[in-house]
DNA sequence: CACCAGGCATTTG
DNA sequence: ACAAATGCCTGGT
């Protein structure tokens, strides 16, 4: 069964995260997103067990709710976005650890980190347009904020922003990638032709 | 407030 | 008929 310092570390693992107690009762601790300062995992104890209180897509609340009698409407917090799962042992820590996961994902969320997660799903070989990244990250009408989002890529590394081309299937210009034809390389050792700086959007998009 | 590695419908020439 | 220019959309810095 899950402790209340394993529920803690579970929470620290996450990026960019720090922890706090913020309230005159010391037993409250949070767990929150630096920038943000969002939280998305509070620890406590109540009636003699810990308690976590974590953030849910009110479309799974219901779900886990009725999933698990550990499982209860957040308790001090606004009952459509958050569950108070009580440590009491009768829930698998797998599923705890869900909740927990889901929590970070949902304070996290933004149009920005979906743009990223929807260029990480072009597969290798092909290219995708900005409008379809935007369509991809839940607004078509976003391919601005696309360019955006992509002109600081924080992880070129996991976030093949070079699978990105414009609607009529050219690459970004040389102030880019750091480079002329960086772009071109990176498609090419990819497996996709540039021929006159374009690709063919009907042979590589998706 | 004014930028952007875009895109679309619409207007202009 | 066509290409080019304009205006607005969008969201984050």
């Amino acid at each position: 069964m899950m402790t209340r310092e394993e529920a803690l570390e579970f929470g620290m693992s996450f990026p960019n995260v720090y922890e706090e107690r913020p309230f005159r009762d010391p037993n409250w601790q949070l767990v929150r997103v630096k920038g943000s300062k969002k939280a998305f995992l509070w620890i406590y104890e109540r009636e003699g067990y810990t308690n976590l209180n974590v953030k849910v897509d009110p479309e799974w609340r219901d779900f886990w709710r009725n999933t698990y009698d550990a499982v209860i409407a957040g308790y001090h917090q606004n009952k459509e976005h958050w569950n108070t799962i009580i440590l009491d042992g009768t829930i698998p820590d797998k599923e705890i650890q869900r909740m927990i996961s889901e929590s970070y994902d949902l304070v996290t969320d933004s149009p920005t980190k979906r743009i990223y997660e929807a260029v990480k799903r072009i597969p290798q070989g092909h290219v995708a347009t900005y409008g379809k990244i935007a369509e991809m990250a839940g607004n078509p009408r976003m391919s601005r904020a696309v360019g955006n989002a992509l002109h600081k890529n924080p992880d070129p590394e996991h976030i093949p922003c070079f699978r990105v081309v414009n609607s009529k299937g050219e690459l970004a210009g040389a102030f880019a990638f750091g480079g002329g034809n960086v772009q071109k390389e990176l498609l090419e050792a990819d497996g996709v032709e540039v021929i006159d700086g374009k690709v063919n959007l009907e042979k590589y998009g998706i």
